[in-house]
RNA sequence: GGUCCAGUAGCUCAGUCUGGAUAGAGCAACAGUCUUCUAAACUGUAGGUCCCAGGUUCGAAUCCUGGCUGGAUCACCA
């Protein structure tokens, strides 16, 4: 419709002032709630072709549309605001449409023959998840679901940092106080008993510390010195020469975590398609970083370390290999990004990681373009905000720290309270129920974090917690329920409707107004792909259960005496239940059949 | 200090990319609506210097410049 309209305003421009006007001139937008009209034509930038008013441009233009467009029944000019009025058989036209196509808005998989690479939650292997990663994962998987809904085939990959010192000093701790504990004696998740290590180790590394100040060590030195310290780099070295014992102990510990991250991804719902390792490609990402040098791209210090000069490109200088060799993040991140075009020839590569890590997406990008891969430029860091709490980050010395698994099962808590609370599913089992208050708790959880812009920081306070009521996901999910509630009902009563719209049916205003809802739906989806944000999605899932439980409180659905009346309210309900199924899905938030 | 990002109602956020009408929601507050398809709902009241100052424009929360405030980053950490 928007692009007829956007010809015909061409074509009225040029017949009433003999103006050829740009497209980008011709401004459509949602008609504003407070006046009547569906689609509204700014006409300000037509002005100094008609040299009129606006209310008599708005006027001119507003007949020769109303003439030439046969689903235009009628217009309205105020000011400099030409609100254009749809014929209802048209937006029952548009509803017919959408009953028969039960792809609705959404582009079949693969249609765009391109892949889209999305790399999220890149957890390190000496600590438990938190909110932080909750946001990355729930942000990853999302905008995975939303770019296939766009037609791309996306590989969702995750990179697993395993290596390094971090995993050492809960290594050495687990070691020297551990008493060979496992997760199964602990009783324990393998990822929260190897973060108890490495919390360990800092305590016992910090107590060296000050006893060698106390002692009269000068404190930078002591905190280089610490024989904790000291011991957990030999152990560094040990690992990077392939000691048995050490690579042994690595890999068990590294087990444990993985255990553990599976039932934290297993209970957020999110997957992946393939795992890498950066005990993997820090191998590739060396010969990457060691043939660069030979080329001449990168340049080495006397002490044998190796560096990229990005000052000319506004940079600094950056390491990219130790004066011993050994491997930095950069490093890892250049084999990393090779290994991934080489597995799926990509034709985007999205990074969901925090704006803490714009200055290296920067690098890393300018990098690769230096050393003369191409594909350079379709990477893409989607950089997203941090979650803080009201007094600000997060911090594991002062404890606050809001752990994933923990605040999971609260939701799920809080979701169990509230419905017991009102009691409207006694009569299920209590596998059902907790399937039920586990899609719920979910859903208050994910959707918190979804609808606002991945780009922005955001606040969660854990003293009053998610709601549950308002612009919230159990209140869309409350909706789908009803919605569902009064299907069953229909088929209960033996009430069958049938698959088609009398266009001679005429809708009432709140009907209309859900049919145009509805109507934007593709545009919605196709857009947040563009912007890459799942803040659109979940707007347009609240601004459409709002628009059903208006119309839901003010008609019935069943309780009607003409069948066409109440055979199109079933359409209604059905394919809204469907959207929001579908847009939900989009945010990896599940629906229930009842709550 | 350099660079980047943010600042919208008491609180949490839309809207900013692509300028458009009287700036929207939810929560909290207040007042209503359940013998009728699920009240986790619906309706209403109140709540604003869109951080400040300039500029561009017929028109600025939106674009530009400067400032203020907050955050991130500038490691032989990841």
């Amino acid at each position: 419709m928007e692009k007829v309209l956007t010809d015909k305003v061409k074509e009225a421009i040029f017949s009433l002032y003999n103006y050829k006007v740009d497209e980008k001139q011709i401004q459509l937008q949602k008609t504003s709630k407070d006046f009547t009209g569906d689609i509204t034509l700014v006409v300000f930038p037509f002005l100094r072709f008609s040299k009129k008013k606006p209310e008599e441009t708005g006027e001119e233009i507003g007949n020769y549309l109303q003439e030439n467009i046969k689903e235009i029944s009628g217009f309205n000019t105020i000011k400099g605001f030409l609100n254009l009025e749809m014929d209802k058989k048209y937006w029952i036209e548009s509803f017919r449409k959408m009953i028969e196509d039960p792809d609705f808005g959404i582009k079949k998989t693969g249609s765009e023959n391109k892949t889209i690479l999305v790399e999220f939650s890149s957890p390190n292997t000496n600590k438990p998840l938190h909110l932080g990663h909750i946001r990355n994962n729930l942000i990853g998987y999302s905008l995975s679901k939303i770019f296939e809904a766009n037609g791309y085939v996306v590989k969702k990959v995750n990179i697993v940092n395993d290596r390094g010192i971090h995993i050492c000093k809960s290594m050495l701790a687990w070691q020297k106080w551990g008493e060979g504990t496992t997760p199964e004696i602990a009783k324990k998740k393998g990822d929260k008993l190897v973060g108890d290590f490495y919390v360990r180790f800092e305590k016992e590394y910090k107590k060296q510390v000050q006893f060698l100040v106390e002692n009269g060590a000068d404190e930078d030195k002591a905190i280089m010195t610490a024989p904790l310290l000291k011991e957990a780099q030999a152990m560094l070295l040990k690992w990077e020469v392939g000691d048995k014992e050490v690579v042994d102990l690595w890999n068990r510990m590294n087990g444990w975590v993985y255990k553990g991250f599976d039932k934290t991804y297993e209970a957020l719902g999110v997957s992946f398609d393939k795992i890498y390792y950066e005990s993997d490609t820090y191998i590739k990402g060396k010969e990457i970083v060691l043939s660069a040098l030979k080329n001449g791209v990168l340049f080495k210090k006397e002490d044998g370390s190796v560096w990229v000069d990005l000052s000319k490109e506004g940079l600094d200088e950056k390491i990219l290999l130790r004066s011993d060799g050994t491997a930095v993040y950069m490093t890892q991140d250049l084999g990393t990004a090779y290994q991934r075009y080489d597995d799926y020839k990509f034709f985007r590569q999205i990074y969901v990681v925090g704006n803490e890590q714009n200055y290296h997406f920067q690098v890393l990008v300018l990098l690769l373009d230096k050393i003369g891969y191409k594909w350079a430029k379709d990477i893409y860091h989607l950089s997203y905000g941090m979650v803080e709490l009201p007094e600000g980050k997060m911090k594991s010395r002062e404890g606050t720290i809001v752990d994933a698994d923990d605040l999971i099962s609260e939701m799920i808590d809080t979701a169990r309270d509230m419905s017991e609370e009102l009691g409207k599913i006694d009569t299920y089992s209590e596998k059902q129920k907790e399937d039920i208050f586990r899609i719920i708790g979910l859903g208050a959880l994910k959707y918190f974090i979804l609808k606002v812009d991945p780009r922005k920081n955001m606040t969660f306070n854990p003293k009053e917690s998610i709601d549950f009521n308002g612009n919230t996901g159990p209140f869309i999910q409350y909706t789908y329920a009803r919605i569902k509630s009064v299907l069953r009902k229909a088929a209960e009563k033996n009430i069958k409707f049938q698959k088609k719209t009398d266009s001679c049916f005429e809708p009432n205003e709140k009907e209309i107004e859900l049919i145009k809802i509805l109507a934007g739906f593709p545009g919605v989806i196709r857009d947040a792909g563009i912007q890459m944000t799942t803040a659109m999605v979940a707007n347009y899932c609240y601004e459409l259960t709002k628009g059903f439980n208006q119309f839901y409180h003010d008609f019935s659905i069943l309780n009607v005496d003409n069948d066409e009346t109440r055979n199109f309210r079933l359409q209604l309900s059905e394919i809204t239940g469907g959207i929001i199924e579908k847009s939900m899905g989009l945010l990896g938030i599940d629906v229930p059949e009842r709550m």
